[in-house]
DNA sequence: ACATGTCTCTGCCATTTGTCAATGACATTT
DNA sequence: AAATGTCATTGACAAATGGCAGAGACATGT
């Protein structure tokens, strides 16, 4: 009966009227019957009367553009018993870990992948969203799903460093921006000025003082942590000179995080750098509800440690290996 | 090279960690390497030790728990053309079209798996949701993936009958309730009373009165349609004799919904039989945000045109058929 | 009018997924 | 202790899906 209908496939289709059902939203009806009324791609290819393989381009298609969307119900992420534990240890507010076992990706992206079905499933309607940059921040990025949120602002949590690498500051913001449809608030200073004169009249810029006022306003922020032992980001970026870290790593820095140096203990350090850094200022930032920190990999495990003593996070999302370590 | 490996599936597995990771959750832990990681079911029972047809149970288990869902942007059904025209013609809030081609299923059923996406899209946190019965609206119910959404209210819109099939009011609303993890507040009272004083009566027994109070602070109805020709669910049901029935057809009544009759112009229909029937002031149902209504089949078009004509509805979820005939 | 480039669609084959009857572990009853 | 029932797991097989090279449609430039 199948293997006969084969050849009828195409005189089958030759009698249907043209596809004009559905508003023609080929798109959408193949997924609808796909997904939702569970028929076969083969059925649908006759039904709409385009052959099977134009029928599985346009599931793929459907699946691209996000009119059908696949989850994974984060509570239950949050609710796995290694995430249980280091919100008790560490009160955090919620905490995410990606399993140790995954494809061959970067573990980067991977945590970003994780991230990314947790902000999408965190974001309100109306929320004010601070960005700050990095490697996982930016893979973040590149894996949320188109959303419609146009009352969403995403705002650049630190200053702009020249960008050397393809992951700057305005970089991650808008990425993020664009994925939401959400509107993209840059912060045109640079990161660190030569002097604190500078910074102090900076400050004062209309423009740029409005900025931080927006960032008071943040209800989300969304930041990396990096170490500080051998060539990290940091440097590499072009965003701090070696010179400068070697001065936090002597006050006994082990890591940094949203634009805020931390000793092992959770201690802020600060060096005569923070005079001449454009930063939101802390207490500003520890009051935002929501302070998702992404990141791990064995190597951070000492810097998110200290970012979780020093409170800088409400929320973790991290690998196993680093979870397992901080419990 | 797969196939040699066959054999040393068994050896390998042996070999592994008791399967401890994420929890031990290896609903989760399968549903996300699959969906989010994009392994094939061969790799993730290798790195799980388990076998290929158990990582498919799991899948699938997680796709019935809801661990993972698979969404179509319902936006996009309303952005179908005849959903905008319909929208336009007939000053509703939006519109939802089920196109003609589907599986075998009844065309109710199909409806109402529909409806049920539309509703979990609306759902917000705080509803209160009046539901009346039918057909329609016992599949979209059943359609419904289980969800979280303790602060939701449930309520009976209409009374009850003696429950000769097994869609009465009561188990719309429980089972819509159960679903959604709401709150479920049933109106324990006959939806057809023996006189109008009686109903009077009743009207102003403190647990009633309560009850309406509770509806007139809906967010959100949720309603079928029907004819009025032949055998409808409404006599079936018992919930209505033939002969009131007859009565309100002599008047002009083409449909019901939501507890009023209509005319084909869209004129509420009155009887005497309204005076004993237990239902929501229409003033105050009008009065309700969203009132959705869900129907379709040929034989029920000319009921919802009287229904969009009276108002009754500003959301109209229904099948092509209809839909072009109502264009 | 013809050539050229760009896209989409097609038909086929390798791979992946879904199904099912049989197995074995474990709990409950006789 | 043996018999029986329940249920998750498995391997083998059938069906469905994904990928790809080439055909065909369509538009644009020569």
């Amino acid at each position: 009966m199948a293997r006969s209908a084969q050849p009828q496939d195409k005189a089958a289709r030759r009698r249907m009227a043209p596809p004009m059902q559905f508003g023609g939203d080929l798109v959408l009806w193949a997924a609808w019957l796909y997904y939702e009324e569970g028929l076969k791609q083969d059925e649908i290819a006759l039904r709409l009367g385009i052959s099977r393989a134009s029928v599985f381009n346009l599931l793929q298609k459907a699946r691209d553009e996000g009119v059908v969307t696949i989850t994974i119900d984060p509570s239950r992420i949050a609710r796995a018993d290694l995430a249980m534990k280091l919100h008790e240890l560490w009160g955090l507010a919620e905490c995410y870990v990606l399993p140790n076992e995954g494809g061959d990706t970067p573990l980067h992206d991977r945590i970003g992948r994780l991230g990314a079905r947790i902000v999408e499933q965190k974001i309100g309607d109306e929320d004010i969203i601070g960005v700050a940059w990095g490697r996982t921040v930016l893979s973040l990025s590149k894996a949320l799903s188109p959303m419609q949120h146009p009352g969403v602002t995403v705002a650049q949590l630190t200053g702009s460093s020249m960008a050397t690498h393809d992951f700057s500051p305005e970089f991650c913001t808008s990425n993020i921006a664009s994925r939401l449809n959400a509107r993209c608030v840059n912060l045109h200073a640079p990161g660190v000025l030569s002097n604190a004169a500078m910074k102090d009249l900076l400050m004062r810029e209309p423009m740029i003082e409005q900025h931080f006022a927006l960032l008071r306003r943040c209800t989300m922020t969304l930041f990396g942590v990096t170490h500080l032992d051998g060539p990290t980001l940091l440097q590499n970026s072009g965003f701090m000179q070696p010179s400068f870290i070697e001065e936090y790593r002597a006050a006994g820095a082990v890591g940094f995080a949203s634009g805020y140096f931390f000793d092992i203990e959770g201690r802020i350090v600060t060096t005569d750098f923070d005079s001449r850094h454009v930063v939101m200022p802390l207490e500003d930032f520890r009051r935002v509800p929501s302070r998702i920190c992404i990141g791990g990999g064995a190597s951070k495990f000492e810097a998110i440690r200290g970012m979780l003593r020093a409170r800088i996070a409400t929320i973790l999302i991290t690998d196993q290996t680093t979870a397992e370590a901080l419990v």
